[in-house]
DNA sequence: TATTGTTATACTCTATAACTATA
DNA sequence: TATAGTTATAGAGTATAACAATA
C-alpha cells in the first residue's frame, strides 16, 4: 500500500544498546558478540569522522591502499578487501567518477588496470586519514594508551 | 547477458587476508579496521559452529534472548538487536515457521506479541549455544585465558 | 495521541556466472 | 588454458513510510 517515497540515509547504524532489564545470557561471554558491538561503535565513529562525504569503510580502505600501493590492480584491491572482482570494479568506478582515482594500463599487461590516486585523490585521502584516525583515537580515549595498544595486539592475534 | 542461475551460498565471507607485499598504511593503526578483521574471523567460527543449520547471528541472538527473557515483545527484540520493528517481525516469522518460537498475547496488551521458545526451540537453542560457545572459545585458543578475558573487558569498555 | 505490529517497497552490498580480450 | 576486467542478475539484510488495531 505505501507508495515508494524518500531515500534511505545511506548508513544509519545506531549503537547496539544494552537494554536494561534484559538478560543477555551467553552473549556476554561470546567474543563474537562483543566484537560486533564494538565494531558498530567504531563504525559510528567512522561515520562521524566522514560526515558530509559520501564515503564508506570499503571506499576509505580502497583509497588508502591505492595511495600506499600505486599501480595496484583491481583484482588485488578486491583481494585486499576480501570481495569479488565485480565489487572491486564498482568501487573503482565510484572513485573514478569522483576524480579521486585514475585507471592506467600498466606496462606489460594490457588486460589489467593500474590504479593511481589523482592529485585531488591524494588531497582527499590525506584529509580523510586525519579525520578518521582522529575519531578512532577519540573513541579509544575510553581506554588508556596501553590498553589501546593491547587491544590492537589481541585483535591481530585473534584475526591473524 | 548471463542467465540467472544458481543461488548464493547464504553467507560465504572469506577471511580478510593480509596480502603480502601490500602496504596497509594507517589501517594497521585503526581500531575500526582491526575490529573488522577480527569480527570476520569470528563470524567464520560462528558459521562453522552452525554448519547445516540455516542460522545467522541475528537469528541466534534472537533465540538466546527470547530464551532468557520469555514474553519479550517484538519491539523489544528489535531494540536489543538494534534493528527496526519490521525486521524483528521477519525474524520472528522465520523462527515461528521453524516451530522454534510461539507468539502469545500477553495479559493486558492485545497489540503486542509475547515471544516464547517452544520445547523444540529450547532444545535447539541449548545445542546451538553449546556449539557456538565452543567454537568461539576454540578460535580464542590463540589467546591465553587471561588474554581472552582482557579482550572481552576492553571490547566492553570500548563499546559501552 | 502514542505504540505494536504489519505491509509494501526501496536501497546497499556483494555474490555468481558468463562473457571478452589478452596472456 | 588461465587471468583481468566487465556485465547482468540474484539475494540477504534492513530501512522507510504508511496503515490498522489497541492503548
Amino acid at each position: 500500500m505505501p507508495k515508494p517515497r524518500s531515500p534511505h540515509r545511506p548508513r544509519t547504524l545506531a549503537p547496539i544498546p544494552y537494554v536494561s532489564g534484559v538478560e543477555y545470557d551467553v552473549l556476554d561471554d561470546l567474543l563474537g558478540y562483543s566484537l560486533r558491538r564494538a565494531q558498530v561503535a567504531m563504525f559510528m565513529a567512522f561515520h562521524e569522522a566522514t560526515r558530509g562525504e559520501d564515503i564508506t569503510p570499503p571506499r576509505f580502505t580502497s583509497l588508502v591502499v591505492i595511495g600506499a600501493n600505486p599501480g595496484l590492480t583491481q583484482s588485488a584491491l578486491g583481494e585486499v578487501l576480501g570481495i569479488a572482482r565485480s565489487g572491486a570494479k564498482m568501487l573503482v568506478d565510484w572513485m573514478q567518477a569522483r576524480l579521486l582515482v585514475e585507471r592506467r594500463r600498466p606496462d606489460g599487461d594490457s588486460r589489467a588496470w593500474g590504479l593511481h590516486l589523482t592529485r585531488a585523490g591524494e588531497r582527499f585521502v590525506r584529509g580523510m586519514k586525519r579525520r578518521v584516525s582522529s575519531k578512532d583515537r577519540a573513541r579509544a580515549s575510553r581506554l588508556s594508551a596501553a590498553e589501546r595498544r593491547e587491544l590492537l595486539r589481541l585483535l591481530a592475534k585473534l584475526a591473524g
